[in-house]
RNA sequence: GCCGGAGUGGUGGAAUGGCAGACACAGGGGACUCAAAAUCCCCCGCUCGCAAGGGCAUGAGGGUUCGAAUCCCUCCUCCGGCACCA
């Protein structure tokens, strides 16, 4: 036998080559055949990859490698999402500025990425925390606030006590911090939003058009929460302005006995100043808005409410109803304001029987619902009743689209869309970010930083000290500027941009990473885009990629692109799990419960190929799978036989012609496998079929029935199909065969569908349905000669004793199916 | 509660209307070796049977079909999302 497999010797030696030749470069001013893959651009985190997060990478690799290997011009580019908190509580910590420390970070990643063989065209890496990366926010941003996107509001906002700072709705999760768990509070502040909400019709209806996971869109769906109703106004006796309120339900406005304010409704506190009760009115705002979003949200959270003493009118019946404040209306969903109908409503049910509001119902079945002796809500049925003109209109969408008609027509209201998405919070009170490119001038407001004097650069002479808060605060040389209106003093917007600002766009950067003048190039974007496949966490299901969806779409209104939807296909691959010591259960693998896998060492016994072989064979990719040991070691034998097989082969001569052979239909056979499971990502019945191939072939080897030609032909088959799987090793095989060129760039194997076949079949013989023998035919033998074959068949004719075929199913090359009496 | 996904040997999984358990891991047996490691070969769903062979089996129950892990209905369990959103 030829000498031992030396992994760690060609991962050294391909990495190298691969590198020196620039490999992965796309020049991306051609899109001819363009085929854009990318991989989310990580956080360059303080602590190594774990075999948990090099799925998601050699994934992308294996998928790379191969459709570069099918014939398209694939780019492939990495780039890092620099800033974050914890490069800022690592400065608190250890005072390493964060800058160093995620410089280094960054290096250290990128050597155990390129340790595992991943390519990628570093020609375009950028980093998000590089002024002229992050200059390009700015510019967007000041963009966004001339076309009203951007601006600035008080609300009562999500403040995170542990990362001191707001945070997004979308980043509060169970009324907890989704980085640190904390528990949100909500605070009444000035901050900067983009509108976002302004774009949930076209978010939605994007969703219709890209080929993603069904989950993801879901909760895309579930999250824009699109419903249909409509605007109604009451009148309200002290106050000049009808009070908005928003319904689903305005068929059911005859039955409308109370109105509920949000107590942070702007017309609360106005309401509260006119109202006899006005002392106990302040006093319950107050404390509801002081109450956690946990305690607001919680679902055994009692319905508390005030009346204000104050009465409206039912626009419909034009009756008196009471004004209350409750604190189950939510200030920022609909208009703030609801009208109550607790005959139909069970939230508003249970809230009129605490309080004894009258119940009203307006719909019925069969007898009238008896308001005293309800004890739920009435679910709408039957038909509308003591609803004027519309009596006896069905239950259904019909009877919802009279009432806006009829309501639209008397000028009391409109027909109207609610979506439960809020606008998207992007201020933080914290250091490493973008500067939000604001001035605040005593004289002249808040203005805009002119576009000539971007990037407005983050200070990096800063302390850190912790408990103070954002360190910009304290620095004077930045927050003291000069209004760009009057010249005069002003101060400096503190406030950095969530990161997400910096992920909703880089895939485009990557087409134009160093131009200074422009943030896309337009050109290249409509050559490039969209990513054709995209392949990140399930985690960002919501977050990055709907704040993504949103930006390009504001690009597209700005002229910069001509799409909407910024990736068209993908993929989110399923966690790495792993028995937890201390917990004995399997467990999501991560640093913090102590149950990683770390790839260094595994690279270091067994090399890159090993570990990518193992990690694509563990299971199904979408799904989670849970990493075993043992199973390295499977990967590694499997490997090691290739290269055995290779060693065989590499004398023989390479055939001419492909002579039709077992081993050679058993080629056909695998590459017809692998490329249609590599088409669908399933690498792992993939490297399944190839383990067949390469017994077969040692089979073929050991037997001396196959000529030195088709063994050969087989051998470079089985190498260039396992090549996006095992780089190393199989670009070290095709040298040794005697190519030239890289087997990156070998041409995909083809397969003729008359030889990925074989000669002979099985055919099942099936009596009522069971098996009862198997006989081996010639292919695409007719009906009559397997009947008679199967008749003659011993073991089948004891099963026909006595009986009548009464019918026969035939599929040929597959199964015979007798049916007898 | 609503929506989505999943449930198959000891384990990961394969098969999406036609041989259930490919390919691996673990386990058992054997070869090589002074021995060990490495490597290679064989066995490996449950059950009845000396064997030949039979029966059962894809969360549970029903249905469609010549034939169901796969399609339909009812239910159970687990995972994920949304949920006081008017």
């Amino acid at each position: 036998m030829a000498e031992k497999y030396d992994p760690i010797e060609l991962d050294r030696k391909w990495q190298r080559r691969w590198e020196d030749a620039r490999v992965a470069f796309v020049d991306t001013s051609d899109g001819a055949d363009k085929f854009y893959m990318l991989n989310m651009f990580p956080y360059p985190s303080g602590s190594r990859l774990h075999v948990g997060h090099g799925r998601n990478y050699i994934l992308g690799d294996a998928l790379y490698r191969r459709e570069r290997m099918a014939g398209r011009r694939t780019l492939n580019p990495m780039g890092w999402d620099a800033f974050g908190l914890p490069a800022e509580n690592a400065a608190i910590a250890s005072g390493v500025p964060p800058r160093e420390y995620t410089t280094g970070n960054i290096a250290r990643m990128k050597e155990q990425l390129r340790s595992l063989g991943l390519l990628y065209d570093w020609s375009k890496e950028l980093a998000s925390c590089d002024p002229a990366y992050y200059r390009w926010n700015q510019w967007l941003f000041l963009r966004m606030w001339e076309r009203g996107l951007a601006y600035r509001k008080t609300a009562p906002v999500n403040w995170c006590p542990g990362c001191r700072t707001v945070l997004a709705n979308e980043q509060v999760v169970d009324g907890r911090c989704e980085r640190s768990g904390d528990a949100v509070e909500i605070r009444d502040l000035t901050q900067w939003f983009f509108r976002i909400t302004e774009y949930a019709e076209r978010l939605l209806a994007g969703l219709e058009t890209v080929d993603w996971p069904e989950r993801v869109k879901v909760m895309q769906r579930n999250w824009i929460g699109r419903s249909e109703g409509a605007e109604v106004f009451f009148r309200v006796d002290a106050l000049a302005e009808p009070i908005p309120v928003f319904t689903t339900r305005p068929d059911t406005l005859f039955g409308a006995t109370f109105l509920a304010l949000a107590p942070e409704h702007p017309a609360a506190a106005r309401l509260a100043e006119r109202s006899p009760l006005s002392g106990d009115l302040a006093r319950f705002i107050e404390r509801v808005r002081r109450s956690s979003r946990l305690e607001r949200e919680s679902e055994t959270g009692e319905k508390e409410g005030m009346d204000t003493g104050i009465t409206a009118l039912n626009p419909a019946t034009g009756e008196t109803i009471p004004v209350w404040l409750a604190n189950f209306v939510l200030p920022d969903y609909g208009t703030g304001a609801i009208m109550g109908v607790p005959a139909h409503d069970q939230r508003d049910f249970e809230f009129a029987r605490r309080y004894g509001l009258p119940i009203r119902p307006v719909y019925r079945s069969d007898a009238e619902p008896d308001p005293d002796a309800m004890t739920a809500a009435v679910p709408h049925g039957g038909v509308l009743f003591r609803s004027g003109d519309w009596n006896g209109t069905p239950n259904g969408p019909a009877a919802v689209s009279k009432a806006i008609d009829w309501i639209e027509a008397r000028g009391l209201g409109r027909g109207r869309l609610g979506y439960r998405l809020r606008d998207w919070l992007i201020s933080r009170q914290r250091y490493w970010g973008t500067p939000i490119p604001a001035v605040h001038c005593p004289d002249c407001g808040v203005l805009p930083v002119p576009d000539e004097q971007l990037p407005v650069l983050l200070p990096e002479d800063v302390a850190f000290r912790g408990a103070e808060g954002n360190p910009l605060e304290q620095s004077e040389a930045f927050v003291a500027t000069s209004c760009p209106d009057c010249g005069g003093p002003a101060r400096r917007e503190t406030d950095t941009m969530d990161t997400f600002v910096d992920s909703s766009w880089y895939y485009l950067r990557f087409l134009n990473p160093g131009d200074s003048s422009r943030m896309v190039d337009s050109e290249r974007a409509a050559k490039w885009m969209p990513v054709d496949q995209y392949v990140g966490g399930i985690e960002h299901a919501i977050l990055h990629l709907l704040y993504a969806r949103f930006i390009c779409r504001v690009l597209k209104d700005l002229g910069l692109v001509d799409l909407e939807e910024p990736f068209a296909r993908l993929f989110n691959q399923g966690m790495i799990t792993k028995l937890n010591p201390a917990s004995g259960k399997i467990e999501k693998m991560s640093k913090s419960r102590g149950n990683t896998v770390s790839p260094d060492e595994l690279i270091a016994r067994f090399g890159a190929d090993t570990v990518r072989v193992y990690t694509l064979f563990i299971g199904p990719p979408e799904k989670e799978s849970e990493w075993s040991e043992e199973g390295v070691a499977g990967a590694w034998r499997f490997l090691q036989r290739v290269h055995d097989v290779c060693a065989r082969a590499e004398a023989l001569p390479a055939g001419e012609r492909a002579e039709d052979s077992p081993l050679t239909r058993l080629a056909h056979r695998t590459i017809q496998r692998v490329t249609e499971d590599a088409q669908r990502f399933h690498f792992h019945t993939a490297v399944a079929a190839l383990m067949e191939f390469q017994r077969g072939m040692a089979e073929a080897l050991d037997s001396g029935e196959e000529s030195p030609g088709a063994l050969r032909r087989a051998a470079e088959t089985l190498v260039q199909l396992l090549h996006p799987v095992a780089p190393h090793l199989t670009e070290e095989w095709w040298e040794r065969f005697g190519h030239r060129t890289f087997l990156l760039d070998s041409s995909w194997p083809a397969f003729d569908p008359a030889l990925a076949t074989t000669e002979r079949v099985t055919l099942v013989v099936q009596v009522n349905g069971k098996v009862r023998g198997r006989l081996d035919v010639e292919r695409g033998a007719p009906e009559p000669d397997a009947l008679a074959l199967a008749r003659a068949d011993e073991k089948i004719r004891t099963w026909l004793e006595g009986k009548e075929i009464a019918r026969t199913v035939y599929v040929p090359d597959r199964l015979l199916n007798l049916v007898v009496r």
